[in-house]
DNA sequence: TTTTCAAATGATAATGACTATCATCTAGGG
DNA sequence: CCCTAGATGATAGTCATTATCATTTGAAAA
């Protein structure tokens, strides 16, 4: 973790900026929640919690900072708010999604599984891919669980 | 599209909505500009222009509803505003993207492409796949010829 | 035909995420 | 120690979208 905080002051320091108080505890909260797909809102609170002080606009800027860096990729999931996903260090291309339509959990997919279709399109319409963007929508495997559960359980109490 | 305007209806009235004239009116703008990606607010103008009157909020309902019905899909592409793009008729899947991220342009790829992924994230996480979004950013065509057009005049002006 | 009533509409106020502004602060070079 | 550019924070502003509510519409019932 130290050592991906360094890195990223290197980062930083490469294009001229410093990584003051603020950006360290933004990316600090970052690292803390690795997995979760955190809004600027949602990372303002978790800097504040941890007694730093900052401010809203410093959040919202450095979050931008950090998407021009390709520290983090902002998504949307169409609820209408961006949220701020690290990439793995040194991926090229922001990674997938699994979204529930009925929980809302996202699942991440590290893996790439798109090499085959970038050659396709590369090649059918010599289109220059430089990052992309997947997302499913569909039943997580705890929903889908829910609802075997559920379709059992109303199958006895027909039968009763 | 007289036919397929006709089947919207058959969709809506499915449902318990009518075609009422600021939904056909809507619709038809859509038809007109099947290969744009138009915002509620192009679409609200649009069907003004068409001298038929209607609301900007009413706009959005419809929208929303097409939505619901999956005559659309609500697509977004960083830009902070919500597009809506006609599915194929029929189509299971909402279709992928190609925007550039020097011009802008926007490129439809109407083929799926996506199924081998999908078995395999179907098979790994156990997720019943509703529906996808891929987007592709990269430099489009045009832009990369324009590219290579002002390298040359860049070394023609070099070497005199 | 007239009545009725839920659905639909439109004007507009409200919301909420994000951005711009600007006075203040900070840290490193002279 | 001073100076200056970069950074910050409070807050006002913007803009897409949603909520509200009075009014309208249209189809079924009387």
């Amino acid at each position: 973790m130290e050592s991906r905080v360094e890195r990223i002051k290197k980062q930083l320091s490469g294009k001229g900026y410093k990584l003051t108080p603020q950006r360290e505890a933004t990316v600090r909260v970052l690292l803390e929640h690795e997995s979760d797909h955190l809004s600027a809102e949602n990372v303002f609170l978790l800097v504040k919690e941890k007694n730093s002080d900052i401010g809203l606009a410093t959040v919202y800027r450095t979050l931008e900072l950090l998407t021009e860096l390709e520290v983090v990729d902002k998504v949307n999931f169409g609820d209408g708010v961006s949220r701020f996903d690290l990439r793995q260090e040194g991926a090229s291309h922001s990674h997938h999604h699994l979204v529930c339509i009925e929980c809302g959990s996202v699942e991440e997919i590290l893996e790439d599984m798109l090499e085959d279709v970038e050659k396709e399109i590369t090649a059918k319409f010599k289109f220059k891919i430089k990052d992309h963007r997947l997302t499913f929508h569909g039943v997580c495997r705890v929903c889908q669980e829910r609802h075997a559960r559920e379709a059992l359980e109303e199958a006895q109490t027909q039968s009763v």
